[in-house]
DNA sequence: TTCGCTCTAAGGGTATTCCCTGATTTTTCA
DNA sequence: TGAAAAATCAGGGAATACCCTTAGAGCGAA
């Protein structure tokens, strides 16, 4: 049985490279190439992949979103999170949103066919490397509390519009609450963060995808 | 005469990439594959590549200070940067540091080897898109004052230090210089990056990559 | 219904930032 | 070598951020 493979990348350096590695393997066959979402999601009906790889950082539309749409509209569909981020929030996001396995772009031929078997197998499949971080950071491991930041709803807002160069006073004008509970947030925020001040608020913010 | 090419990638799905584009090219060899700056270092001495395909987002060094030690160890190695991003900031820091060309990784065949004909020459390659942003932003059409920022050292120096979350007394204490000073320094990084206060410092330098 | 979380708010104090102005020295570079 | 840019420092005041503690109301889950 031959495996219909599809390839989502803006980067056709790396749709050439994909090819190349599969184009001696007779089990698997390449029936689409896209270089954005617009194209994904009308070139997945045509030509009907069993998986997808899919670039997360694409031009017109971000990664997780495209994988919610394409999940949504295509359940069988087995879809792989192609990046070159390793971080851990990114990857769980994109797990939530339905992928069915993550691979960083130095993957080699053979954890791609392992990736592609185990997906069709309708199990989950992390790339080693990031297994182990997603297994340290359960358990707490590293001190750098790399993620399970959980604000609430309002610490958002107020995130948000701290990130806006608002001052305590414009953002309780803003959110019609007291400049005295804005500051509660602030400070809740900090605490979550572990930030020194709004500063680094922001920085651990940008850097979590918190924005 | 034959072209000796060398790559310098993290991702081996773009060495993979490149390699299937120059494949059945006579006059192009390749020379030497590397993973990282230090493989990099090494292998260009023993390898003697013409030209250098160089990923900037190397896990042990940065781009442009790999750029820069390449150059100066062996001035006539032509070095095309190969990136994801095409902000003008980096592009600028990339030719300075010594780059000879700028590719995006969305490259094809034939740009590959214009660009290679373009260095050989002694000319600088760009890549189309990017010749026009720099051209756009030199005249200034976009608001977004994208770029054309340009910290003094000291400057920089500072916005580091508040990066770190250090207050003005601690970065005082850090650079041996007054408390006043620094605040001046703050004071001009604000109104060069057009922020309002530190967090807006901090977002325009992470934006600009000024950190 | 109790427990836990969220959102709200306040008091009161200290530390820091923000802003303006003005000035001297040092460095850079044309 | 002279002008421009950069780096240094200062005073003083208003605004804001930071910090700690306490506490009631509302809501959903155990």
């Amino acid at each position: 049985m031959i495996t219909k493979i599809a390839i989502t990348d803006d980067h056709n350096m790396v749709l050439q490279g994909i090819q190349s590695m599969l184009s001696d393997t007779k089990e698997i066959k390449i029936v689409g190439l896209y270089n954005n979402g617009s194209e994904t999601l009308n070139g997945v009906v045509k030509d009907e992949p069993d998986i997808l790889l899919l670039d997360i950082n694409l031009p017109d539309i971000n990664g997780i979103d495209l994988c919610k749409a394409l999940k949504k509209a295509n359940p069988i569909l087995k879809i792989i999170a192609l990046s070159n981020y390793d971080e851990v929030s990114f990857i769980k996001r994109m797990l939530n949103a339905g992928a069915d396995g993550y691979l960083l772009k130095n993957t080699d031929k053979l954890e791609l066919l392992t990736a592609f078997k185990t997906v069709l197998n309708d199990e989950q499949y992390l790339q080693r490397d990031i297994e182990k971080k997603l297994l340290n950071q359960s358990i707490g491991k590293k001190t750098t509390n790399n993620l399970l930041i959980k604000l609430t709803r309002r610490e958002k807002e107020v995130l948000e519009a701290i990130a806006e160069e608002l001052t305590t006073q414009e953002i309780s004008e803003k959110l019609f609450i007291s400049h005295k509970t804005v500051e509660t947030h602030r400070m809740n925020i900090m605490s979550k963060l572990g930030a020194k001040n709004s500063v680094g608020i922001i920085k651990t913010a940008i850097e979590n995808n918190l924005l």
